[in-house]
RNA sequence: UGGGCUAUCGCCAAGCGGUAAGGCACAGGACUUUGACUCCUGCAUUACGUUGGUUCGAAUCCAACUAGCCCAGCCA
């Protein structure tokens, strides 16, 4: 009998279990918040992810919530990419879709309930007033003089501020709490200001905007959350949190949790320099390879599924920490290893001439896609007297333990016969141009009938009928200097992030591949048809992973 | 500088007072019609940031240090 695997559980489902035992709360119930300021990146896979799993593991919902409370930053144009992200990536919301700025009105009320409490007033120092006022780490603030206004007063400047009577920036609300908090987020923050600018939801509907402190809490609370969870940089914004659900005298409050973001070894992900990479165009888009989007990877060949491994994998805890990019593709491999047909393509070329093959004569073999994986069958892939093979996979004088093509040597060609290497071409600089070879009737299909064997297999394709196609090799943008910045600000890009190759020849199957099909091509890694630039009659390849090292020379 | 948080193998990460899980990476070896994959083996031998203390017993409790991250937007 096999035991199941014990699975420690993350911290938050530790505590989700404790609230679910102590009766705190009697269901669960999760989001993603995400501002539609930008693309999503791997980073937000993690929250997404994590969200969606908490709220299926325990049989609770997870909505997927638009946090559009400042309408200066915001686009439909990333509404509907992150609608698409996240439905990609299988975390789903069914029919749970929503907007902050659909709770503007409840907001609003909440905010005129803190007023009428005495809770909350309307300040009109201006935003270097409030800041000096607020003091700093060492020194506490200094209460606003506009802090004792009546609630009369409070009310009709609130309501004059809703109408519009005053320009952006000349009046806000302000929670009242307390000037010498040693937590800074508490000293009387900002919860409305005036912004007249139209939001991409409501339109020009409102010219007062809640704050992210104020607003959160509430749109958790509207929509029955029970665990709010975020990134650590929000823990100090936790006591505020607890006092907007408290004076808005929500019942059975959400409670925030924080986590530790996901970073990754080498790789930019702050949203602001992808922007900066996007915008001053050094990589094609926001779905350029090179980078880390959920676009990117969808578009580099990446699968969902491999990134629900990966953030599987990665753990929640609340410790920073910088993950290894070789454990995304390490995921990605293991996703595709299965699933994926083994094709051949060769990227180097040179050419391969079998001199006792009859000339002008093409055959069929079958090679099965996947040898470990018999339920993907077998393809014909035609074979001929001139075929193109890797460069790499011929010596003239080769090292111990090199076991492909040099002169002498039996190799196999891969689902076809048997060759034996009897020399080469060079032009005048001693480059090879042509490697000859003999190959054995008797060997059809790749195995001999006396039993004998060879050490070494080799991919090719055939010279008359391949498909001739670019194959991009990618590497992180970002240069050893991981993702750190120079003092100036500047990033660390990496000269060598794009090669592309022109001269590749993959075998003819493969044009009937569609976009985003991905395949390992064998020896070389796995590559995705690019869906961006694709074309019948020319395949752009975009390489997922490559795989790990081949021959190397013993020392 | 005041406050908050964190510290277990190269990178993640379990551990919650009873004598250091797991994954990635790496290194050997076997196997192989992809030098891939798979399979074995090794990988924190008083060691869990440091120093003390409590205890029969501590990574786990206490104290003091040290280091790193976050906070002074009318951003989220």
């Amino acid at each position: 009998m096999e035991e199941k695997e014990v699975v420690s559980k993350n911290f938050i489902e530790q505590e989700i279990e404790k609230d679910l035992a102590e009766g705190v709360y009697d269901h669960v119930q999760t989001r993603f918040p995400p501002e539609p300021n930008g693309y999503l990146h791997i980073g937000h896979a993690k929250s997404i992810l994590l969200n969606y799993g908490l709220a299926q593991k325990y049989g609770g919902k997870f909505n997927l919530r638009f946090d559009d409370t400042n309408p200066t930053k915001e686009k439909v144009e990333f509404v509907e990419s992150i609608k698409a992200d996240v439905e990609w990536l299988g975390a789903d919301f069914e029919d749970r879709l929503f907007f902050a700025s659909d709770y503007f009105q409840q907001m609003y009320e909440c905010a005129v309930l803190l007023i009428k409490k005495g809770k909350a007033f309307v300040c009109d120092l201006t935003a270097e007033e409030i800041r000096e006022y607020r003091g700093d780490f060492k020194t506490p603030g200094k209460e606003s003089p506009y802090r004792n206004r009546s609630v009369e007063e409070n009310l009709r400047l609130f309501e004059e501020m809703k109408e519009g009577k005053y320009k952006d920036g000349e009046k806000v609300l302000r929670a009242k709490i307390d000037m010498a908090s040693p937590n800074i987020n508490m000293r009387d923050p900002v919860i409305y200001r005036v912004a007249h600018m139209s939001h991409h939801n409501t339109g020009d509907a409102w010219c007062i905007y809640p704050m992210y402190d104020f607003a959160h809490p509430i749109e958790d609370a509207i929509e029955h959350i029970t665990h709010s969870i975020c990134t650590l940089e929000f823990e100090d914004h936790r006591p505020l949190y607890d006092w907007v659900v408290k004076e808005c005298e929500f019942e059975n409050p959400p409670r925030q949790i924080e986590f530790a973001k996901l970073y990754l070894t080498n790789v930019i992900t702050g949203k602001r320099y992808i922007k900066k990479l996007v915008e001053d165009g050094i990589v094609d888009g926001w779905d350029d390879p090179r980078l880390v989007s959920i676009a990117a990877l969808r578009r580099r060949g990446y699968t969902p599924e491999s990134i629900r491994m990966f953030v599987d994998l990665v753990g929640v805890a609340k410790a920073n920490s910088s993950v290894d990019y070789a454990l995304l593709e390490y995921c990605i491999r293991e996703d595709l290893k299965l699933k994926k047909a083994r094709m051949m393509a060769v990227l180097d070329p040179v050419k391969l001439v079998i001199d006792n093959y009859p000339e002008g004569q093409m055959e069929e073999v079958e090679v099965p896609n996947n040898l470990e994986n018999p339920e993907l069958g077998s393809r014909m892939v035609p074979f001929g007297r001139e075929l193109y093979i890797e460069r790499e996979d011929f010596m003239e004088e080769p090292p111990k333990k090199y076991f492909r093509m040099f002169p002498g040597n039996e190799v196999r060609l891969m689902g076809a016969y048997f060759a034996t290497c009897t020399g080469c071409e060079k032009d005048e600089n001693g480059n090879v141009t042509v490697i000859h070879c003999t190959y054995d009737p008797a060997t059809k299909g790749g195995s001999s009938a006396d039993g004998r064997k060879v050490k070494g297999t080799i991919h090719w394709v055939a010279a008359q009928t391949a498909v001739k196609a670019e194959c991009r090799l990618y590497e992180n943008i970002v240069d050893e200097e991981k993702g750190k910045l120079n003092e100036d600000g500047s990033l660390n890009l990496n000269p060598n992030s794009l090669t592309v190759l022109t001269e590749c020849y993959v075998e003819p199957s493969l044009g009937k591949a569609e976009a985003y099909d991905s395949f390992q091509f064998v020896r070389n890694g796995y590559f995705c048809v690019d869906c961006k630039d694709s074309r019948p009659d020319h395949m752009v390849f975009n390489r997922i992973v490559s795989l790990k090292s081949s021959f190397k020379i013993q020392k």
